[in-house]
DNA sequence: GTTCATATGTAGTGATCCTACTTATTGGGT
DNA sequence: ACCCAATAAGTAGGATCACTACATATGAAC
C-alpha cells in the first residue's frame, strides 16, 4: 500500500473508524489496521496529525481521560463529522467508480 | 473529483490511456476527459510535467512530430509502461478494495 | 485581425502523508 | 533491580504530487 495513493482518502477512513463509537487516536490506528487485514498500518505521525486536522475542522470532538495511568484523548464524531463522513463516502464511491472505468473500461458493479 | 484525491493514481491513468495506442499529450487530456465523463478533467500543468516523468521512468517513450504545423510529442508504452500499467491496475484493485472494505464494511464485489 | 481551439511547456504553491524523534506510563522477562 | 516491549500522545522536517498561473506558438473561424 503505497503512501501517495493514501492522500486525500484518509480522513474517510478516520471518520468511518469512530462511526463505531468513540476511540482514541492509538485505537483508532488499530482498528483500522486490523479491519484491513495489516494493509492500512499508519505511523502515529500520520494519525496523530489528521485526527488534529479534523478536530479543528469540527468533525470530530476530543476529550482527555486517564485510563490505568495513560492519558487518552478520546475522539467522537460530531453532526457536521457524521454528515462529512456520508459525503466522503459517497466522494469515494465516485471516484473509485471513476477510476475503475478509465482502468479497467467496464462499468463499476452497480451498488444501487 | 478532487485534486488530491487523484494523487498516486495519474500514472495509472495515463499509462492506461496510451495503452489503446499512442497519443501526444492533449490528446491524453481529452481522452481521459471523455472516458470519464467529464470527471477527470485535467490542465496541461498536471499532464505535461506527469508525462515527462514517466517518459523519464522509461515506462513511455516519446518523438516528436509535426502534424498541420502544429508540433507534438507522441508517446508510446514501452514494454517496461506495459508492465507498469499491470501492476498499477493490480494496485488499484487491492487499494480500492481495502479502502471500500474499510469504509463500507462489506467486501469489494468479487471481479475474479 | 482578433479570438478560439490546438499544442506544449515551466515556476511556484499548497496539501498531504511519512520518517525520525521525543515524552511518559505500565507490565513482563530475566 | 533492570531492561524492553506495548501503550499513548505528540512535533519537526522532508518528500511527493497535482494544481494555479503564466508563457509560447500555430491554424481556423468570424
Amino acid at each position: 500500500m503505497k503512501a501517495e495513493q493514501l492522500k486525500g482518502h484518509l480522513d474517510a477512513l478516520l471518520l468511518a473508524a469512530l462511526e463505531t463509537g468513540p476511540r482514541h487516536g492509538y485505537a483508532v490506528m488499530e482498528a483500522l489496521r486490523e479491519s484491513t487485514g495489516g494493509q492500512v498500518d499508519l505511523p502515529t505521525g500520520t494519525i496523530y496529525p489528521a485526527l488534529h486536522r479534523l478536530e479543528a475542522a469540527g468533525l470530530i470532538a476530543g476529550s482527555w481521560s486517564v485510563v490505568g495511568g495513560r492519558r487518552r484523548r478520546c475522539y467522537v464524531l460530531t453532526e457536521a463529522g457524521t454528515k462529512a463522513l456520508s459525503g466522503r463516502r459517497a466522494d469515494w464511491r465516485d471516484f473509485a467508480a471513476v477510476i475503475t472505468a478509465a482502468l479497467e473500461g467496464t462499468p463499476w458493479p452497480s451498488t444501487a
